[in-house]
DNA sequence: CAGATACTTCACAGTTTGGTTATTTAACAG
DNA sequence: CTGTTAAATAACCAAACTGTGAAGTATCTG
């Protein structure tokens, strides 16, 4: 049994690669907010945020209710706490590799005075 | 001076939208390899290969050395580091917020047994 | 009912992406 | 120099993405 849902990676990198969507993303960090409200500092038509929405919500890094004619939306972070976790853990398989550990250890273990990098004539 | 590049957040994420490339990462957090040797588990021609991985060179992801006629590819977990810390911030501003602190102390801090939705004709 | 407000959906255009095959460059092996 | 192997580049194509304006839907307001 997998921990984390199978592809949702795609869509959710992909949502994130946006900086409008990335820039939502942080503004509802802050809490829910409409759509009209979302749109506000961006220079594009509201339909264009209602797709980048629509976007978020399909990379579930969203969802939206209904509040009157409003629909407010609201950041869901677990799809961040995945990508977070395969960024990190990927970091540290790359940290755990022998070479590199290697060296580091010749980095700090001892205290040679920081070897010139081999100047070449 | 920003730690964070203003803007690689933008091709980093996309880079890391396709699976292959993501596969290759994966793959590249086990050690450097060549081309090909990345090359060999996929069903899709070398160029397609070789763009992949100036897309992953071009986020940040990869460097790529010589050595005779390989060109060895290494990860660079910098740009990882980095989308973590924003996903992890970006979450951690989410969770911060008074509303759900509110509705978290509610569910936990005292044990009212999880009031019924409020039921409607 | 007739607006007005808050969105969403539609139809289209320009750009980007991911793949292909064919060609080219670079380094090694005889 | 000749051939082979490793990889990059060029030219092309179909699909997906991001934007637009126009039209449609849903909810409140009078």
């Amino acid at each position: 049994m997998t921990v984390t849902a199978p592809d949702r990676f795609d869509v959710v990198f992909a949502a994130l690669s946006d900086p409008t969507r990335r820039s939502i993303v942080r503004r509802l960090a802050d809490g829910e907010a409409s759509v009209l409200e979302l749109a506000e500092p961006f220079p594009i038509s509201l339909p264009a945020i209602s797709r980048h929405l629509k976007v978020l919500e399909h990379a579930g890094l969203i969802s939206r209710g209904r509040d009157g004619q409003r629909r407010p939306c609201q950041l869901r972070p677990e799809p961040l706490v995945e990508i977070a976790a395969w960024a990190e853990h990927t970091r540290a398989a790359w940290e755990g590799r022998l070479d590199r550990l290697d060296a580091h250890l010749r980095r700090t273990a001892d205290r040679t005075p920081s070897p010139p990098p081999l100047e070449r004539p």
